[in-house]
RNA sequence: UGGGCUAUAGCCAAGCGGUAAGGCAACGGACUUUGACUCCGUCAUGCGAAGGUUCGAAUCCUUCUAGCCCAGCCA
């Protein structure tokens, strides 16, 4: 496929051009206190992408300097998804495994008089730093001499500080416009045990710190992240300049990825998994990779969406439209094609002999033959769609109603002559008849019939559970001040229905994917779906341009 | 109201001084044993606005407007 150009793209082949770099090693840097979701998949498509357009290397980096919030189970999740996408990272390396490195160039700053321990409150941090249109003022631990911090710093280490009672902070302007330059915070004092390097430590670098630190020291060429770090690039390029760093990484950022009717930021999915307004972290209805996985979208499917909304600077919001669209994209062809019926309608063909049954032809996917055929049962009686029959049908209603004829997929004919409803008014069966001479793959055509509806053998009907899912999050009218996205969390997200599958998928495996006949693509639920009962996920619905 | 960033169609997005790519959506039409798919066609005299420079401006300059991000000992 052409690669559309974008901004990061350009920088790199220039930098290649120009001989600034003679090579790229780019890095996707999670941090293991969550579950993936489809803006890291940008991130991943992005850095992996980039770096084997041009030959160069990826690696895998846990960004775990917080132990806190850190724990083995994300990594673990972490690296699965990675993978599940369909990249292999050259190097995997934890920002804890620099934590020596990192604690020596904390050192050469206080030696050049470049960062101070400081005894202020995280309060008094807060009111000395100023704030957006005042400047801030100096904390009074400033000017300690580079011994005195040293000492101060090395026993911050051996743990003779309470939490919170010391940090380290770099001296650089507390007059900054940029508050991020505003004597930020090096080191924290946390007596944590961390999920790698156990008790080893109990001071920790912060991000500003630590994270270009691990990138000059892999080497890293091009350090991607999202715009919202805009701001800390000058703190960035400081790190690696004062630290005295042997090779200096560039920092790019990029737009993050925002999707209509769906939340990103972890927060937020916590939030609904939190307060169960979905199923796990792994809900299909959630955009966590483990979601989308589950509800069956492929990795094919997100690495081409991520493409295709491109990389820019902008903070956009793309259409949901645009990810369904990849999906049924990548399934057409791969996935077979099938008959489901999940509102179960029973239809009796009168002329059709009682106690007698046929095996049909069927082509699994007609668009690719090379995936052959199968039998289906078909008899008497069938179940077809409920709203496959009106009893008063508007203009332009192809299906069956009242002395209308449809073709029966892979079937016969069958007309409309009667249907029986019970005591409440609804409609519980329909009588047809059908015409033998009008046999799938017969040549019949001395008449057409506008629909073609699906169909399950009622006597061979394996009975099975559909899973629907609408949007989380319902269209927000206006903004509201007052509302929060809770407030649109859409409590009709999940329809459940038990119908009926053709028999020869009554133990399909799961996470398999099929094309149920005018309704859309499933996956068959890992979860939740057992031999002989299986549970269906619907990924995404056909297009239609049919309305009532 | 300090700093950083962004404005190209309903949405995403190319374009980098030579006369507006592409994808999604939408809308016509053809085909159709999926109201699907496929195919054909339509969809910015216009690039946030107003000025300016130039033979020529989405691209350069000026001013304005709108939106996003920043005051964690989170990342």
């Amino acid at each position: 496929m052409e690669q559309s150009s974008n901004f990061i793209r350009t920088i790199i082949k220039q930098d290649l051009e120009t001989g600034k770099r003679d090579h790229v090693i780019t890095r996707f840097p999670p941090e293991p206190n969550g579950y993936l979701h489809i803006g890291h998949a940008k991130s991943i498509v992005i850095n992996f992408g980039l770096a084997d357009d041009f030959g160069g290397k990826t690696n895998l980096r846990f960004d775990d300097t917080n132990p806190l919030k850190e724990d083995q189970e994300y990594v673990d999740s972490i690296k699965e998804d990675v993978s599940w996408l369909g990249y292999e990272w050259d190097e995997l390396h934890y920002a804890s495994n620099y934590f020596d490195e990192m604690y020596d160039r904390a050192v050469l700053l206080i030696n050049k008089g470049l960062a101070y321990v400081d005894d202020l409150s995280a309060d008094e941090i807060r009111e000395y730093r100023g704030t957006l249109t005042e400047p801030g003022k100096e904390s009074p631990h400033r000017s300690r001499s580079a011994e005195e911090n040293l000492d101060l710093f090395e026993r911050m280490k051996k743990g003779e500080f309470a939490d919170g009672s010391k940090v380290l902070r770099a001296k650089i302007d507390m007059a900054s416009p940029n508050l991020n330059l505003r004597d930020p915070v090096l080191y924290r004092v946390s007596h944590a045990t961390h999920h790698n390097t156990g008790d080893t430590w109990c001071i920790y670098p912060m991000y500003d710190f630590a994270h270009p630190l691990e990138d000059a020291i892999e080497g890293v060429t091009h350090s991607l992240c999202t715009t919202e770090f805009e701001d800390h690039r000058p703190l960035y390029e400081w790190v690696v300049r004062e630290c005295e760093m042997d090779m200096q990484p560039q920092q790019i950022e990029f737009g993050r990825l925002n999707i209509t009717n769906t939340v990103m930021s972890k927060r937020k999915l916590k939030q609904l998994v939190d307060e169960q307004h979905v199923d796990g972290w792994d809900d299909p209805r959630l955009p966590t990779i483990s979601g989308m996985r589950r509800r069956g979208f492929t990795a094919e499917a997100i690495r081409e969406f991520v493409k295709e909304t491109g990389v820019s600077k902008g903070s956009g919001v793309v259409d949901s439209a645009m990810l369904d669209h990849f999906v049924r994209e990548d399934l057409k062809l791969k996935a077979p094609r099938t008959m489901g019926v999940l509102r179960p309608l029973k239809l009796v063909i009168t002329n059709y002999p009682e106690g007698e049954m046929e095996w049909l032809d069927a082509e699994i996917n007609p668009e690719n033959p090379e995936m052959g055929t199968r039998q289906i049962p078909f008899s008497r009686e069938i179940y077809i769609e409920q709203e496959d029959f009106m009893e008063e049908p508007p203009k332009k209603y192809f299906r069956l109603f009242p002395g209308n004829e449809v073709r029966l997929k892979h079937a016969y004919f069958v007309k409309c002559e009667d249907f029986i409803k019970d005591e409440d008014g609804n409609v519980v069966e329909i009588h047809c008849t059908y015409d033998p001479r009008t046999k799938s793959g017969s040549d019949f055509n001395e008449r057409k019939v506008k629909g073609t509806i699906h169909w399950v053998d009622a006597t061979h009907a394996v009975p099975a559970e559909f899973r629907l899912y609408e949007p989380l999050i319902l269209d927000s009218e206006e903004e509201d001040e007052e509302k929060t996205f809770l407030d649109y969390v859409n409590e009709k997200s999940l329809e459940t229905l038990n119908g009926f599958i053709e028999p020869n998928l009554q133990n399909i495996d799961a996470q398999e994917k099929l094309q149920f006949f005018r309704h859309g693509y499933f996956n068959v639920d890992p979860k939740h779906s057992k031999p002989g009962k299986p549970v269906f996920n619907r990924i995404v619905s056909l297009k239609s341009s049919f309305r009532l």
